[in-house]
RNA sequence: GGGCUCGUAGCUCAGUUGGUUAGAGCGUUACGUUGACAUCGUAAAGGCCGCCCGUUCGAGUCGGGCCGGGCCCACCA
């Protein structure tokens, strides 16, 4: 024993130590492992938390999950890479230095110029970035620093810009104008899922068009009308199809062109629909079919243009309300329906009404064919990644929203009317467009004053981390991106399956021609206790640093570990971070049990080496043991970590501490079994609860329990085999014992009360030769003989404070019989229905007749076999 | 409107292809504990597994319907 343990487990003593300690070993660099080359690779990039804000409990939970998976792997020989970086989050950090410098200053992004305004940016990023890698080093990740990237440093810029120059060069971007998502106030297009839509009360406007009347919650748009569309299975409006007609309007009479269009629904309203092809999206639609002109009436800031009278330069609302009256003035509107409810679509950022508008703007297409993905597009070969379960999904389900998203998707809009994040590398000169690494030969060429979204960036994280495009040379990967790419998990909330995850599996396929990972695991959403999304504005929200201090990085992992299933939100609540910590110090007092007063030879043994079992219980917890380590790699494998923490678990705590060390404190003796147990538990541990074991292994130890090897498994599975037999005796013991305390602190002995005889034979002689020892622990016994009762089975007399209890098995007699009927019944059902089947009798005939005389084991073995013939006939 | 998901002990949740007596943590109650640990131990109480119908020898598990929560997508001019 090197240290003493103090008497509970104080996190805050140990785990800044270990982290630097972990930190210096120069471990959580793959390159530092000393593996054989051979060695498999097992990789997971980082999801890089915004640059916005300091981390949350989801992101806790994420680090949680994905360094239980790492530590698990490089316990077990992988080359383990978990790569880490953060997103400089484009759109949502521009907006949070903005508001910061208004609050501070009042001034607006514009008072300060691009270039002072940008330099706010940096100084804001740095900070926040250094806060948010402190908490990730608090958490205990054991993430390779050494290759800490940025969606937005100097690699990931050039990275970025020969993306754009070779899907340009594939024909995969373009440039085009499109009615896209505007927000007036952050003066940006946002995409599709940036955009949410909101129920509110407004008008319904039921205005007189010519010759109809039609309903419009946004008269203003008037002005910019070119066309009324019809469904054209609509019989009222036949006449009017393909006619033109005049109509009047608020600043003069205009010319529309009837036409007929599927999207134009017959039942609501009055069946007919004003088109303005420049400010809607429907309308923009029909306008492409039928070929019709767009005038644009909106400008960038939400205002009329010039081009409406008087009405120009007003906002869109006000405009409303003068044309409205206007046209109340002119006898056009017919009524108005005050409570008409709709989804009224509002940026997600600042929650501005979004203003469609027809704009210049790059593209990806996702449905042009790539020559390199056998001609198939971005879309196909994303889906066809999911279908042929090349990319898993955990949840399985989510392969479904994947696919159904990806099957819907249009083509990505990648060009953001914002100041912060990658330039776009395109230049013009009147009408001329470059695209290229830098700027032209020539006078008068200007860059481009857009940015790039932010999930272009992040859509190249599993390999732009990797040193792409330098390692990839003709078509061939080398360095760190042949090493680690493809990435194994993909660990992420499932909220951004489509914001993110689609995005890297079609950059990644452009890029490489390969998938980026090959399991996409999706946590899911960490709620308050009352299940409510925690959130800022909602103040609910829980600083996982005040957990740590608190309770310890290893309870609040342990805690978002156990009890959560991948998809499924979860609940945060004290009190299970309470439970894990608890937890924690009983692994901390097995330990301190264990590792005192121990000789130095014990203390040595190897975790490797499967100690001799001299008795039953070394036997029972030795087997015990392995089929924990068998559970839980399965478990592991599977992505079940709740499962896999649990089994380890209820081992340590009810069986290695609730059990076995009790029997040792009888035993006198702290040999090799228990130090085998301790060390093997210990490096299991480590994965999920990372700096206790490692505080616990550093009392006794050179090395770090972090590379400490998992103990190699298979030649044990003999001995594991041979010894889960024997675990039903242990059980016995136990249930015998505590059949004794009952019986005692009840005051209510009575001979035989609560066991009847169940106990002959071989039992019997187990209790006499293992119950004394076990039962004299606690129990103040006077004497313990073997007597024969009124019964003709053995029992075992127990003289306790001179009252004589006969314990003859601790299983209720009238319970078993009642269960061992019972399953004879469903047996004999079974049988009925297979002779059914078969036309036989085969298996009446062998039917167990007397339920006396059954065992359990002939009854169980009878069943599986049964079972199997069943299974046999339904296929 | 389309899709997904959940409903199991007082609370939070497990329950893997249908199969013995449906589990855990917390909480409650009773009892216990002088040496690993009160951040402890032993036990008890507590379940129409949302409801109905079906498939099956057998359903918490599979199918259909209903009730009730949550989420996602689309979108109304």
């Amino acid at each position: 024993m090197k240290n003493e343990l103090e008497k509970t487990y104080n996190p805050g003593f140990f785990e800044d130590t270990i982290y630097q300690k972990w930190e210096e070993s120069g471990f959580f660099n793959p390159d530092n492992l000393n593996l054989p080359n051979e060695a498999p690779s097992y990789t997971i990039v980082l999801p890089p938390p915004n640059i916005t804000a300091k981390l949350h409990l989801g992101h806790s939970a994420m680090l949680a999950i994905e360094d239980l998976l790492i530590r698990y792997h490089r316990q077990n020989g992988f080359r383990t890479l978990w790569l880490p970086g953060t997103d400089h989050a484009a759109i949502a950090t521009q907006n949070m230095v903005e508001k910061k410098i208004f609050s501070e200053s009042g001034q607006s992004r514009h008072d300060l110029g691009k270039e002072k305004f940008l330099n706010e940016v940096y100084k804001f990023v740095a900070e926040t970035q250094a806060t948010i890698l402190h908490q990730t080093r608090k958490m205990g990740a054991s993430l390779d620093w050494s290759r800490l990237a940025f969606t937005l440093d100097d690699s990931r810029q050039k990275a970025v810009k020969r993306m754009f120059l070779d899907m340009y060069r594939a024909g995969i971007i373009y440039r085009g104008e499109r009615v896209v998502n505007w927000c007036p106030r952050c003066h940006s297009t946002l995409a599709d899922d940036e955009v949410e839509h909101k129920e509110e009360k407004a008008k319904l406007y039921w205005i007189k068009y010519g010759p109809f009347i039609l309903a419009t919650s946004r008269p203003e748009t008037k002005l910019g009308d070119t066309a009324v569309a019809v469904n054209p299975q609509d019989p009222r409006y036949q006449e009017y199809v393909g006619q033109e007609l005049e109509i009047t309007g608020v600043i003069g009479k205009f010319k529309v062109k009837v036409v007929a269009d599927r999207a134009v629904d017959i039942n609501f309203g009055s069946g007919a629909i004003k088109v303005t092809p420049s400010h809607s999206f429907i309308d923009n639609e029909i306008a492409a079919r039928h070929n019709l002109p767009g005038k644009k009436i909106i400008d960038e800031d939400g205002k009329m243009m010039s081009n409406c009278g008087k009405y120009a330069g007003m906002t869109t609302s006000v405009a409303r309300d003068a044309i409205v009256s206007d046209m109340q003035a002119m006898g056009l509107i017919d009524h108005i329906d005050e409570e008409y409810i709709h989804n009224s679509a509002r940026c997600y950022r600042c929650d501005s009404v979004i203003e469609p508008l027809p704009s210049k703007q790059w593209f990806i297409s996702v449905d042009a064919p790539v020559a390199h993905l056998n001609e198939q597009s971005l879309k196909q070969a994303a889906i066809a990644a999911a279908d042929k379960q090349e990319i898993r999904f955990l949840p399985e389900r989510f392969t479904k929203r994947y696919h159904d998203w990806m099957e819907n998707l249009h083509d990505w809009c990648i060009s953001r009317q914002i100041w912060y994040g990658h330039s776009i590398p395109a230049w013009y000169r009147g009408e001329e467009i470059f695209v290229g690494e830098n700027m032209p030969e020539g006078e008068g060429w200007v860059q481009d004053q857009d940015t790039l979204d932010t999930w272009f960036s992040s859509g190249m994280w599993t390999f732009s981390t990797l040193g792409w495009p330098d390692n990839f040379q003709d078509g061939i990967k080398s360095g760190d991106l042949a090493r680690f790419h493809p990435t194994q998990v993909l660990e992420t909330g499932y909220e951004i399956l489509t914001l993110w995850v689609s995005r890297m599996v079609m950059m990644s396929l452009f890029a490489l021609g390969e998938n980026p990972f090959k399991h996409v695991y999706l946590h899911g959403t960490i709620l308050d206790k009352a299940g409510k999304k925690m959130s800022k504005s909602k103040g609910n929200g829980v600083d996982p640093l005040d957990m740590i201090n608190s309770y310890g990085a290893d309870a609040v992992r342990l805690s978002l570990l156990m009890g959560a299933t991948p998809g499924n939100d979860s609940r945060y609540s004290e009190e299970k971070i309470e439970a894990k910590r608890n937890f924690v110090n009983k692994l901390w007092n097995i330990s301190r049990f264990v590792l005192s007063d121990l000789d130095e030879t014990s203390l040595a043994s190897s975790a490797n080496i499967l100690p001799e079992a001299k008795t039953l219980a070394d036997r029972w917890i030795l087997g015990g043991l392995l089929s924990t380590r068998k559970t839980v790699d399965e478990a592991m494998a599977n992505f079940e970590f709740s499962l896999a923490a649990d089994t380890l678990y209820d081992f340590t705590w009810n069986k290695l501490a609730d059990w076995y060390l009790e029997v040792a404190k009888i035993e006198k003796d702290k040999g090799q079994i228990l130090v085998y147990l301790l060390k093997n538990i210990l490096i299991m541990w480590h994965p999920f609860i990372p700096y206790v074991t490692e505080a616990i292994w550093q009392s006794f130890n050179e090395s770090l329990i972090m590379v400490e090897q998992w103990s190699t498994w298979n030649d044990k599975l003999d001995f594991w085999v041979a010894n889960t037999a024997k675990e039903n005796d242990f059980i016995f013991l136990q249930e015998a014992i505590i059949a004794v305390r009952n019986a005692r602190s009840e005051n209510k002995i009575e001979p035989a009360r609560k066991v009847q005889a169940l106990v002959v034979g071989e039992r019997a002689n187990l209790l006499l030769t293992q119950a004394p020892l076990l039962l004299g622990l606690r129990t103040g016994i006077d004497s313990i003989s073997c007597d024969t009762k009124a019964s003709e089975e053995k029992a075992i007399k127990i003289v306790i404070d001179k009252t004589e209890i006969y314990l003859l098995g601790a299983v209720d007699a009238d319970k078993e019989q009642a269960r061992l009927f019972k399953e004879k019944e469903n047996l004999e059902k079974l049988i009925i229905s297979l002779s059914a089947r078969l036309g036989n009798q085969e298996f009446i005939d062998r039917a167990p007749t007397n339920i006396v005389q059954v065992e359990q084991e002939k009854l169980t073995r009878y069943r599986v076999e049964l079972e199997n013939i069943n299974i046999a006939l339904k296929a």
